[in-house]
DNA sequence: CAGCGCTACTGTATCGTTACAGATTTATCG
DNA sequence: CGATAAATCTGTAACGATACAGTAGCGCTG
């Protein structure tokens, strides 16, 4: 009886703890193997047993130990987000962290941050992951055309998905934004408007969307038969004081532009800053489309167009696809863009 | 030579995979309990072989297995935000999130996100980490005044931290802003201003923070002879819509304040808009005084006085806290409380 | 009725680590 | 010089789970 029943607990498990597979195999009589089984439905085990075993489980709130299984199996139940640590002001991350955790709330996997200094190298947070098995799947963003992290993770073959496209010939999860389609129908509607001058605050010109953006920007300006005012040397990861003083100094230039598209919610507060320290009012001297993540500056100022980008359906999106990466779907299946919505008038109070 | 050399791994680890002990093992020609408790300097190991054993670790970048760890100790090397899905419109996450992780990147902590519905349990996921040990400390937000988190918590032995005070009579690490200086302060500027009818948009009743940010309101109402106006059917947890239009109707009213006390700083977003509903003009006939996480307002609205809360500064007290607890420092030691600083205008360019 | 195949279940070994209880060697002492 | 202590190292078992290789019992076939 002594080996024979090594695997049958016949002594209650001294208890207090959390229920594990001994628990629920003493309490069944079963051995801790067919328990194991039976929870995951293996197909050598009776139905009627299944059943009991569920029953159980259930009864005294199991719950597999993710050390256990993660020491046996590998499987680590955790997806990475890795962020850089330089944040933009309006806070991505919240909305972004609260639309993947959404998904993840109805699976095992856990969300764990992994952040990086941008002053570092990008590649040392993934190269910890790959080392270390710290994830079963990594979400990125700030994607670049060539990007060296979606090289060593696709050669590793480790599961992720980018928040943003690349250029490399590999086809892998992700999910974007319409940066394109955002540029042009902004170009359009400030030419609608009456504007023929405009000018693009753009994304860091490494970054994919960078090509994305100016790509309708650019093809706009020639449907649409306007002229671009140059403002490459200021991009969105300059500073606001930055931004600001660049954009003061081109609107008191001879020939300033008179319509603005701005790629990111908080560059368009320097930009506003910027064109009224020179003086210039918006929406009359001059009128501005803006990429937003949030709705204040609707809220603030309503003159300007905004275009919502919705970071937490971006979240979400991730979420699934790098679930469903994991689960082995193909790429191609995986793969999402969003389109920029027009943001109508603030909501009015209806009892007015 | 079998049994006794079974510690004493003579094959090399068929590699491929990361080093554990083991590989150390085989390197040094130690066993795996001797490399074990070289790695952790037990004073049963002599000096030289510490060394050893350490340049070797170094050299082919050992790094202790989690799960391993984890199975064997209960030690998670997880510390776990637990946050509402809920985001406010400024999110307050994203920063917060940074100061977490800049601390426990000099650590072998994790971060894990819990997240719940407001809609639903707070408990829950506190629950759940203390029945599946899913982390070694928590922190948490929105803190109450009688906090059955923190009921709960404490009675388990949990390390953890609130972000906000309790009145329970428990002592227990914690950071906070200090809210009723806030106010104080925010009521002082105004009667400054010669402003003598304010009202506060306070946060919701339940929370810690209420009576703080009310406490220190009608202190400094009482010593700068400044009076009340009623606006406490609404709150910072109501949706901007709801704010702008109690506040637009108060704006109306026969007679409206004409000082404004916001503790949020997207109150403060929907508080312009109802003034401005009202006809009336910020600055003319009201000033306002917000509390902000960030310093956008101040670029859009300069004629705001803001006072800001550094959620990025809370994030890294938080965390310090939370590991302090762990590492069994006294609850008193760990207790933190920042204060309000007034901002100053929006930087101006040198070179102008 | 021997032998085969099928169903339903089980024991053993293992993942990487550490607590614990030795074991070995050398130094020290009466 | 035998005993005792100190210093240093080591094997075993265990944490909870699962892969794998069985085993027991049963019905069926030729």
């Amino acid at each position: 009886m002594d080996s024979k029943t090594k695997n049958r607990p016949l002594t209650p498990p001294p208890d207090g703890g959390r229920p594990t597979l001994k628990t629920i195999a003493f309490m069944t009589g079963l051995g801790i193997t067919t328990v194991s089984r039976a929870l995951k439905d293996a197909p050598d085990i009776g139905a009627e047993t299944k059943e009991r075993v569920r029953l159980v489980a259930k009864q005294i709130g199991y719950q597999p130990n993710r050390a256990g299984v993660r020491l046996r199996t590998g499987k680590t139940n955790v997806i990475s987000l890795v962020l850089t640590l330089e944040e933009e002001i309006m806070g991505i991350t919240s909305p972004m962290v609260v639309g993947i955790t959404e998904v993840l709330a109805g699976t095992p996997y856990h969300l764990v941050v992994t952040p990086y200094s941008a002053t570092k190298d990008a590649l040392a947070p993934i190269r910890y992951i790959l080392d270390t098995g710290a994830a079963d799947g990594v979400i990125i963003s700030r994607t670049e055309p060539h990007d060296p992290r979606v090289a060593l993770l696709t050669e590793r073959g480790l599961p992720f998905v980018t928040h943003g496209r690349t250029e490399m010939g590999v086809v892998h999860p992700y999910h974007d934004f319409d940066n394109e389609r955002f540029a042009y129908e902004a170009v359009r509607e400030l030419v609608e408007r009456g504007r023929k001058r405009l000018v693009l605050l753009e994304p860091p010109p490494h970054l994919t969307f960078y090509s994305h953006m100016r790509a309708g920007f650019e093809r706009a300006l020639r449907d649409f038969q306007a002229d671009a005012v140059s403002f490459h040397h200021i991009n969105i990861d300059h500073t606001l004081v930055e931004i600001r003083d660049a954009f003061e100094t081109l609107m008191r230039s001879d020939d300033p532009p008179d319509g603005i598209v701005s790629g990111s919610g908080s560059g368009a507060i320097a930009l506003i800053a910027g064109l009224e320290a020179a003086k210039k009012t918006l929406g009359k001297d001059a009128d501005m489309v803006s990429k937003v993540p949030s709705d204040f500056l609707r809220w603030l100022r309503p003159e300007v167009v905004t275009m919502y980008e919705d970071i937490r359906v971006a979240g979400r999106e991730l979420a699934k696809a790098v679930i469903g990466h994991i689960d082995g779907q193909p790429s191609e299946t995986l793969q999402s863009l969003s389109q920029p919505e027009f943001q109508s008038a603030v909501p009015v109070s209806i009892k007015r």
